[in-house]
DNA sequence: GCGATCACG
DNA sequence: GACGTACGTGATCGCA
């Protein structure tokens, strides 16, 4: 049997599949078999659901562990307490009866795991295993509708009505019971239910129910406290059946600790034998779910070709080489082959710092090896005392790195990692420049983006079926986890080998796919080229002025500790300025403002609008806080956190750019986060103004100019915003003339501000209630204005229309370039539709920004080189690029680098609207911007 | 570890 | 007729 470990990524899906028995064959058409009459309805909505869940769900919503959970017997445990219990219930149907076993059958035919237990109800199972996963982390879908589960509700674990196509969380259990989850035993107890015979306290329902517990608390404060009930009838329902309300608790309360005979791990999903399922649904008849899954099926053989099975990852294979003639076998085995998976382990998540402690070589499946290289005994605490610590016998660093160079540089051998980029900054510490490379996370991006995550073990799970040795299994974790140089060789070398091996596999794995799915060029022309001009990005790094920096968290500190006195007096008490809790509570509770929202969480909202609402109503508090924050934001994120970045060695800060997170191609930057230094306000600019250039040196900064409006004149095809682009207007304040039918010259800001929040809208994919709120202005009046853009406009409607339903035809959008970005709740209905519909909208036009940068940023150090410039790309932020050159050259670098970007397009796209870009250089940042 | 908040494009 | 909404990121804090 497959398991899997459940951890906080893991999905269970628990079916209550003897409720969905009954709750089908009486909701559902009769429905029996052509050739015999077999009485089949039940069967047949019960594969459709399976078939549904298994099949159709995708990203997080995609199941790792499923279960459907049935009824032993009627017999259990409630009986013990009270005969009655579920005594009215009826026997089962004629036409009913013989379909238990079908679904039974149906169940295992689609490899979902089929769970009872003698003495339980499905009910006490499902709470066992929900509760289970739930302390693990992992989120947890329960497909019934019964009211007896809401109480299991929590924001990890949702019920799902397949039926209605509706989840259940907190806000819809609340909204049936007026009480929270934890409470709904409580609500039963007092309202009984007839259904299963619970007796309850008569005359007391769930609305009266929810009264009184909200009144009291919960239930056993209620009975203890039924002598203040003012109305005489309950007080007297309440005192006498307190016995018979306690007894229904104990009936409607679910046993969450039945000693399972199947493990939580047990449950993980598995494929479906395809022989036996087509099987049985050709056996039972079906056509059109018979046609789907074979459909599926094939197509998955297609998609994921399967590793070959008789070659499971076998960890004894690997090798562990620890002298030099064996390591010269392998880098000659490797050059022979002319491609191998390499990867490095260090000490560090930080390639800049990181030390290389050992490099692992794939040649083939379970073909592969680990060279450890800086291991120490694993006995020496690290300490500083060497007694008894023995490094062990281990290739010399220096030898290794002279044989692996000329392996690692040849461009006959394919290099193929998995995030290579990190190791190609750990080799290029060792004066190793490594090319050509191949990236299997980067294959997974261009393949997937949009489907599920690109890290190496959930592309193992997903496409290999195998799950790799975790790093905190070889090197432990929390306050015990050692730096890998302090694991042991034999697990080390596991560990180690193994991510080469499933590296290799991946790529066999992707590889092909890339033609398949169209997008070769993609990879080839804006993935592929990227990773070494990255690389050496994050190894440049960018100059901060340690001393600013310093003056600047100084001064903060002292305003923020002005500015949370002065909140205090404000409150007429002292609380924690930093929690929005408390300040949520001493608003809208104690000093009772009206109009106050809450999260789903139940708290106050209390963020930055809306404060400034309540500020312009005239209240003082708000107005400290929002400074407060302001100034608390760029003193720990900026101010503090900036000067802690600064590397020891080169006195540089190093961001790390991640290729593979942004579903639309963008990169994103982190360690620290150098694409969202603060800009747009006057203290926010002093911290850009720590960006500095070295001695000699200026900063040069290049942005696109509406590159993303642009973009979207392109692609729509729209001959007004066009020509403006070519012409060169101001985009905002042709948008309001063609709208508002003012002129351009002497326009009121204001007309000109509406119709920029309306061109940001229409990228974002507009909604009357987004633009009401960014502007502050009623819904109908956002309506209009979205209207009238759209009849002075047309082609935008018509291009979003299109790109809709092109979504939703086939599951992704594209890029101009041809990048794919899938959309996992295109085919949902709903707000998840209308959500994935505004990505649908988006995504092509952030994409193709990107793309453009991209393809700009890969041919920027050639036209460096031809230029004979020194100057260095140091950042990337979405639309811009940040350069460091001498002094003197700043002047020819800005004519390149604007040349390379405003050319970025070509010759792939003849794009129809010209490209502007804005550069300019000064000593900091903030003044070349 | 998660939600709320806020910094950027 | 109601619902829930602007697109894409990452870091920090309080609080369970």
């Amino acid at each position: 049997m497959a398991t899997a470990p459940i951890t906080k990524d893991s999905h269970l899906y628990l079916v209550d599949a003897s409720a969905y028995i009954f709750r089908a064959f009486h909701a559902l058409p009769p429905l029996t078999r052509a050739s015999d009459g077999l009485p089949i309805g039940a069967v047949s909505g019960f594969c459709n659901m399976l078939f549904k869940l298994l099949e159709d769900l995708k990203g997080d919503d995609r199941p790792t562990h499923f279960a459907c959970i049935f009824d032993a017997s009627s017999h259990t445990f409630r009986n013990e307490l009270y005969d009655q219990y579920k005594a009215n219930r009826d026997e089962p149907p004629e036409e009913l009866r013989p379909q238990f076993p079908l679904v039974r059958r149906a169940a295992e035919a689609f490899a979902a795991h089929a769970i009872e237990m003698e003495g339980f109800e499905a009910d006490d199972l499902i709470a066992t295993y929900a509760r289970q996963a739930e302390a693990k982390g992992a989120r947890v879908t329960i497909v019934s509708s019964d009211k007896d589960l809401m109480q299991l509700v929590t924001d990890k674990i949702v019920m799902l009505d397949t039926m209605k196509n509706k989840t259940m969380g907190r806000d819809e259990v609340f909204e049936k019971f007026g009480v929270g989850p934890e409470k709904v035993v409580d609500v039963q107890s007092l309202a009984g239910d007839s259904v299963d015979n619970v007796p309850g306290a008569p005359g007391i329902g769930v609305k009266t129910a929810a009264t009184l517990l909200g009144e009291y608390g919960d239930l056993d404060t209620l009975l203890a406290r039924a002598e203040e009930i003012k109305q005489p009838k309950r007080r007297e329902t309440l005192i006498n059946f307190a016995d018979q309300i306690r007894l229904s608790r104990d009936l409607v309360t679910l046993k969450d600790d039945v000693p399972l005979e199947t493990t939580l791990e047990d449950l993980a999903v598995q494929d479906p034998e395809p022989d036996t399922l087509l099987g049985f649904l050709e056996e039972m008849e079906f056509k059109t779910i018979t046609r789907r899954v074979r459909e599926m099926m094939e197509k998955e053989g297609a998609l994921e070709a399967a590793p070959p099975a008789e070659d499971p990852i076998d960890r004894t294979k690997y090798a562990c080489v620890r002298d030099f003639k064996e390591l010269e076998d392998w880098i000659d085995r490797a050059a022979k082959q002319g491609f191998v998976a390499v990867d490095t382990e260090t000490d560090s998540l930080d390639s800049v710092t990181a030390n290389l402690v050992g490099v692992s070589l794939a040649l083939a499946p379970n073909e592969a090896c680990y060279i450890p290289l800086a291991h120490v005994d694993p006995n020496d605490a690290g300490d500083g005392d060497m007694f008894g610590a023995d490094p062990p016998r281990q290739v010399r660093m220096k030898d290794a790195i002279k044989a692996l160079k000329p392996l690692l540089e040849n461009d006959a051998v394919l290099k193929i990692g998995q995030n290579i980029k990190y190791d190609l900054n750990i080799f290029a510490q060792h004066g190793i420049h490594v090319a050509p490379v191949d990236d299997t996370m980067l294959l997974s991006y261009v393949l997937n983006a949009g489907k599920h995550g690109h890290g190496m073990d959930l592309l193992s799970e997903k496409y290999l079926g195998h799950t790799p040795l975790s790093f905190k299994e070889v090197a432990g974790s929390g306050k015990s986890q050692v730096t890998f140089d302090r694991v042991a060789l034999d697990k080390a070398t596991d560990y180690a080998a193994e991510d080469a091996d499933v590296t290799l596999r991946l790529w066999q794995t992707f590889k092909p796919l890339l033609h398949t799915e169209k997008v070769t060029t993609v990879y080839e022309t804006e993935e592929r080229p990227l990773v070494p001009v990255l690389a050496a990005m994050e190894r440049e790094g960018i100059k901060v002025d340690r001393d600013k920096l310093s003056r600047l968290s100084s001064d903060f500190s002292q305003r923020m500790a002005a500015l949370e006195a002065e909140a205090h007096e404000q409150a007429g008490e002292e609380f924690n300025i930093g929690s929005p809790k408390q300040l949520g509570e001493i608003l809208f509770d104690k000093m009772g403002i009206e109009g106050g929202k809450k999260t789903k969480t139940g708290a106050w909202v209390t963020d930055a609008d809306v404060l400034e609402g309540l500020a312009a109503a005239g209240h003082d508090l708000p107005r400290t806080i929002v400074d407060w924050r302001t100034l608390s934001k760029l003193r720990s994120t900026y101010t503090e956190a900036l000067q802690a970045a600064i590397n020891k060695e080169t006195g540089r800060v190093h961001t790390s750019f991640s290729m593979a997170v942004a579903q639309t191609g963008r990169l994103s930057s982190s360690d620290p986060n150098l694409q969202n230094i603060p800009v747009r306000t006057e203290e926010g600019r002093k911290i850009r103004e720590a960006f500095i250039a070295d001695k000699g040196n200026v900063l040069v900064s290049a942005d696109y100019s509406q590159i993303e409006l642009r973009v979207l004149a392109h692609m729509a095809d729209i001959d007004a915003l066009k020509s403006a682009f070519k012409e060169g207007l101001d985009i905002h304040a042709m948008t309001a003339s063609e709208m508002f039918g003012v002129p351009i010259e002497g326009m009121d800001p204001m007309v000109r501000r509406q119709a920029k929040a309306i061109n940001f809208g229409i990228i974002y994919g507009i909604s009357g209630f987004g633009l009401a709120r960014q502007l502050g202005i009623p819904q109908s009046e956002a309506a209009d204005y979205i209207k009238t853009y759209f009849k002075r406009f047309p082609g935008i409607r018509a291009y979003m229309d299109e790109t809709k339903a092109f979504a939703k035809e086939h599951g992704f959008v594209q890029t101009a370039f041809g990048r794919k970005v899938h959309l996992a709740g295109i085919k949902s209905k709903g707000p998840q539709k209308a959500f994935a519909e505004r990505q649908a909208i988006n995504a092509p036009i952030q994409g193709s920004a990107a793309d453009i940068i991209k393809r700009a940023m890969i041919r920027m150090p050639e036209a460096l080189a031809k230029a004979k410039l020194k100057a260095r790309m140091l950042l990337q932020v979405h639309d811009e690029l940040i350069f460091e050159c001498p002094e003197k050259e700043a002047e020819k670098l800005i004519k390149v680098a604007k040349e390379t970007m405003q050319s970025a397009a070509g010759p792939k796209m003849d794009l129809s609207v010209p490209l502007e870009v804005d550069a300019r250089a000064a000593a900091n940042w903030a003044d070349a911007h």
